[in-house]
This record gives structure tokens, C-alpha cells and sequence, in this order.
DNA sequence: GTAACTGTACTAAGATAGTTAATACAGTTA
DNA sequence: TAACTGTATTAACTATCTTAGTACAGTTAC
């Protein structure tokens, strides 16, 4: 489900943060499902129950999932802020590549080319 | 020269790095242009000069600047391998977007209107 | 009501990374 | 020689991350 890598410079709260985000945002959980418990996922991952909470408690700060206190946490649709979050670091990476002389046909075609297969 | 903030969650010499990464990219400073010293830099950003030393050279290890022993860090042409990463990069982003239902024409779109101004 | 789950909160301890400080040494230049 | 350059090293401080252990409140099923 979530994939740890211990010699990523990131955090491991950060990974499952991350991940959890890509795996709501690209719809591999979708609205209403249920997220593992905090003590189930630190068993899968090996790793300290407070470390799971930690990532949950951003999530939930960011508008990813709401926790029911006794219940669980449960997948929200994507927060418009994600959007915006997105947008914002696809205009400064775009910005630098064409800096950099490349052409804004060929960014253009090579979205073309990676993102047919999804609509 | 170099904008630290600290309330930025990246370390300092991280800031330094990316920093100068994209003042070359962008040929804000020059191939060939001579980089300020590590004590000179150190003294105007108030910052110990060892936490430039480690800005430089990773700087060096990444090809973006040569260093002459007693004369100083000379700024080079970004490398190839800089390209290759930032294209990883857009491609990330851009099929986060394109999975959150964006279309590759608005994203192009996007691209035109900021990037117009610079060839 | 009890048991077994759920999330949440808190404290303490350890490990690691980032930063600073203080030296020291070698090459360059005037 | 003096004043600059980069480089290296050691020690100490700090903040962050992670773990461990415990505790408490809400939910659900028996």
C-alpha cells in the first residue's frame, strides 16, 4: 500500500504523507474509503504507531481525510488547494526548462505523449 | 545575491545550492563569472562559512561550478544531467495534474503565457 | 457491561542531521 | 612576506525524527 525507502533523504512521516496524497490524488483510494488504523499501518510498515499518527494528523490538516474519533479516517476528495499547489510548482519547473532554450512544443508533446491513457 | 529564509523548511546550505542551481540555470550569472568566496559569502549572508564550504562543494560534485585551489569557484555551463532531472521532474508534476482531470491544453496554454518573454 | 477495536495525547529517550566555532594547512597573488 | 583563496578536521550545540510506553475517550459487537 505505502512504500517505504530508508535511504530517501525524506522522513518517514513525509513518505506516508506523500504517498498517501499521489495514491488519493491519482484515485487508487478513492472518497469515503476507509484508512488503515494508525496501529494496523505501523504493523505492516514496522514502524512506530506515533509516526502513522503523525502523517494522519497532516493529512487531515491539508483536508486528505477526516477521522472519527472510535471510527477511523476516511478519504476526502481532493482539497482545491492541491490544485493550486500543483499549479505552482508546475509553473516554476516549466519556467526553468524554458530557461534552459527548451522548446514549449516539446513540453507540450511530451505531456501528449505520458498522459493519453487516463481520461 | 543568495535570499535565505528561515522559516523555509530547507536546511541553509540547501538554500545556497538551489539557490545558485537556479541563478546559473536561468544565466543570471554567467559561465566563467567568478563565484563570490566561501568567507566573503559567509560574512554577507551571516552565516559560518562552513555551511557555504558544503553549498560549493556540492555545487562541484553536481558540475555547476570548478573550483581552483587559491583562486576560487568558477561558474560552469549547466550540466546535461541538470536537464534530465528537471524533465523527471515536469513529468511527475504534470501527470499529478493530468490525474486530477487537467487538461494537457491548459497546461500548454499555461506554459505560453509565461514563457513568452525570454529567447 | 465487557472486550476489542478506533483515534488522540503525553512524556522520555535515543539517533541523526544541520549548524556553529575554532583551527590548521596548502595554493595564489601582489 | 602578507593577504587572500579553497580545504579539512574536531568538538559542541540544537532541532528534528523516531521509538517506546502509557493513558484516556469514543465505537462496536458480544
Amino acid at each position: 500500500m505505502i512504500h517505504l525507502d530508508y535511504r530517501d533523504g525524506r522522513p518517514i512521516y513525509q513518505q506516508v504523507l506523500d504517498g498517501f496524497r499521489d495514491q488519493i490524488r491519482a484515485g487508487i483510494v478513492g472518497e469515503g474509503e476507509r484508512m488503515p488504523s494508525v496501529r494496523e499501518l505501523a504493523g505492516l510498515l514496522a514502524i512506530n504507531p506515533n509516526t502513522i499518527q503523525r502523517a494522519y494528523r497532516e493529512l487531515e490538516s491539508e483536508g486528505w481525510i477526516v477521522t472519527v474519533a472510535g471510527k477511523g479516517s476516511f478519504v476526502c476528495a481532493p482539497p482545491a488547494s492541491d490544485l493550486e499547489d500543483l499549479l505552482e510548482k508546475f509553473d516554476q519547473i516549466a519556467g526553468k526548462l524554458l530557461a534552459r532554450g527548451v522548446a514549449p512544443e516539446h513540453l507540450a508533446a511530451r505531456m501528449a505523449k505520458g498522459g493519453t491513457d487516463h481520461a
